[in-house]
DNA sequence: ATCGGAATCGCATTCGTTTGCGATTTTATA
DNA sequence: TATAAAATCGCAAACGAATGCGATTCCGAT
């Protein structure tokens, strides 16, 4: 749109001196009089002359935008992490554009090339479930933008990332429903492709050979989506089998609550006959009946991080014209444990 | 960053050619024979010419951004009207900046100021809790930002909104109460700026009104942050009463929660004892015990009808130079009854 | 009075693209 | 063949700001 701005040019005309004299007297240069500055400045005031963005960045070849690639907005955990990298973002000055791949790597691909063209300085990235091959981030990295990943991280990618222990996480989950006394402990599976999936499953299969207690292989269900009905459909299968589960850890809070209520629909009672711990401590979790334990991810600390680290290196590129050596952060999950999962009756 | 992309200028020298012959080539102008618009296409192709968004933005005084100013992102119905938004705007070409104004006026004030220095092409804002002044608006209306509101509107405006029939969702809600033969209805009341909150508490008074019931202004209790917390207290303030309600119908869905909690920690039952009622039917809202009957608020289509109407004012007023004549947009709202409320143990 | 140097400031270019207008070449018409 | 008309293309300015470098002014020192 055509603001009818006030532009440097018009500063200059008003005062019957050179563009180049307002720039350099609203940047406080050394060469241009005391006199000069204070008259630029005020009729800069007086207009109230905002420069223009799009110029500077073309002239500088900076956005001062990141640009953020996320599987799903609606999403308590994502969102969470939007908005911490708003909250950093904000503070450093630079705008925040969202795309969502709506867990497509199809559309991640377009979105990611998108940014590119919109000259973002650099991608806050979070894998798309889909996501198996990775030409398209290659050729990114290979253009030098830079990239910083969180949570759905590109593993072998030489850039920085910022993940939760997911590993601990999920041991730490484990281990605590062994202390409750369960002994047949299952575990929903996530997303394949994911390598929180795999973390968490082998967070899991660590906390049962601590307590050398058997990994039975058919405990292990999968959820590809980790949503509500695949939860149930997967609880189902669990309680048709002839030795039932004591207990189910899931990758998620949402297909925890699908097997919290078909456990609860077969008459069955939590955390008595199957104690529940999910994954995320999503918001709602608190407010299940019971209560459901969760491993708790720090989301808006981890989008902080994720701003924080991807600022850093767009600005030690831009002086110092060399990439600062990758980064990773491991943020430290906590268990919060609530009636799902209480057998004794007593906390921790 | 720069990222050394290939420019019009590079195909221009390689080719022998002049840069604008290159750009009218590339885009099909009848001037430029069809040999050299081969030439400049294939050598584009081979040299993955991508335009500089940034260069066109400059020339063109068009950024293709649409800046969002949202109260928080963190929020079931926000980030939804937020995918809307990006689901139409991605399709149209359009990027989108969000900034969250966390409730503050004063962050909104900022935030809609930063968009516009970013030169967007339009803004679509949902007040904070606190805006209850409109002069950073009205400037922004003064200089011709198109702008479409969404939910929370700012009524007196001259411009687009969309809005949900709060009205009549509210009023749907406490007919759903009466028909279950609730006698003594209480409301807890939203934040006082907002209009959604005069609307609810409006359908609320004309569905009493409708069926003779007279209105206990002491049944209205105030939560203004609408959270968890409030809505706890004021279930606690209303069963202090030496008559207390049969039935709350709350200004949103965290409030019924709070209210809930408190009931079934009182030892009443839901709904035989209270029913309970929501607004805008959150995630969780379908997996509470017993699950919440609550008026559903299209979100997601929210986010589309804005992103629509504001993009078509931008190309209306880019073509025509002239702004097309503001539309408001009421969405329908549907109540979906559970077990919260359904004293009968009918559907509806 | 002359010169040197510091203090100020403007010209021209740059970023990448678009576009009005003029220039040149080719083709068609008489 | 002369001439008009059409077909192609380039020049230069523009969008708004930044900046190297050259130009000018002014002051004090000699």
């Amino acid at each position: 749109m055509k603001y009818n701005q006030v532009t440097i040019k018009d500063i200059a005309r008003e005062l019957g001196i050179s563009p180049s004299t307002v720039s350099r007297a609203l940047k406080d240069h050394p060469d241009i009089s005391p006199e000069t500055k204070k008259a630029v400045n005020e009729l800069a005031e007086k207009l109230n002359y905002q420069p223009n963005i799009v110029a500077l960045s073309l002239r500088q070849s900076k956005t001062n935008t990141l640009g953020v690639v996320i599987p799903e907005i609606v999403h308590f955990f994502f969102s969470t992490v939007i908005s911490g990298i708003e909250d950093v973002a904000y503070s450093a000055g630079y705008n925040i554009i969202i795309t969502q791949s709506n867990e497509s790597l199809q559309r991640e691909k377009t979105d990611i090339k998108a940014l590119f063209n919109s000259r973002v300085d650099g991608m806050l990235i979070s894998l798309s479930r889909e996501t198996n091959s990775f030409e398209h981030i290659d050729a990114m990295m290979a253009k030098g933008v830079p990239m910083v990943f969180f949570d759905r991280v590109y593993d072998s990618a030489n850039s920085s990332k910022v993940i939760v222990d997911d590993l601990s996480g999920a041991k730490e989950a484990t281990l605590h429903l062994i202390e409750q006394g369960c002994k047949r402990i299952a575990h929903l599976e996530g997303p394949p492709n994911l390598d929180i999936t795999k973390q968490r499953l082998q967070g899991f299969r660590e906390a049962l050979a601590e307590h050398n207690l058997p990994v039975h292989e058919d405990l292990i269900v999968s959820c590809p989506q980790g949503t509500i009905e695949e939860g149930k459909a997967a609880a189902e299968k669990l309680l048709k089998m002839a030795n039932p589960p004591d207990a189910i850890f899931a990758t998620n809070d949402p297909a925890a609550m699908g097997a919290m209520q078909t456990i609860k629909e077969a008459g069955l009672k939590i955390p008595q006959d199957i104690a529940v711990v999910g994954f995320s401590n999503w918001f709602f979790s608190s407010l299940m009946d019971p209560p459901l334990t969760s491993v708790d991810q720090p989301g808006f600390e981890m989008g902080q991080e994720a701003a924080k680290l991807l600022i850093r290196q767009i600005e030690v590129k831009s002086k110092e014209h060399i990439d600062p050596t990758p980064e990773t952060k491991i943020l430290k999950t906590r268990l919060i444990v609530r009636d799902s999962s209480l057998k004794s009756g007593k906390k921790k």
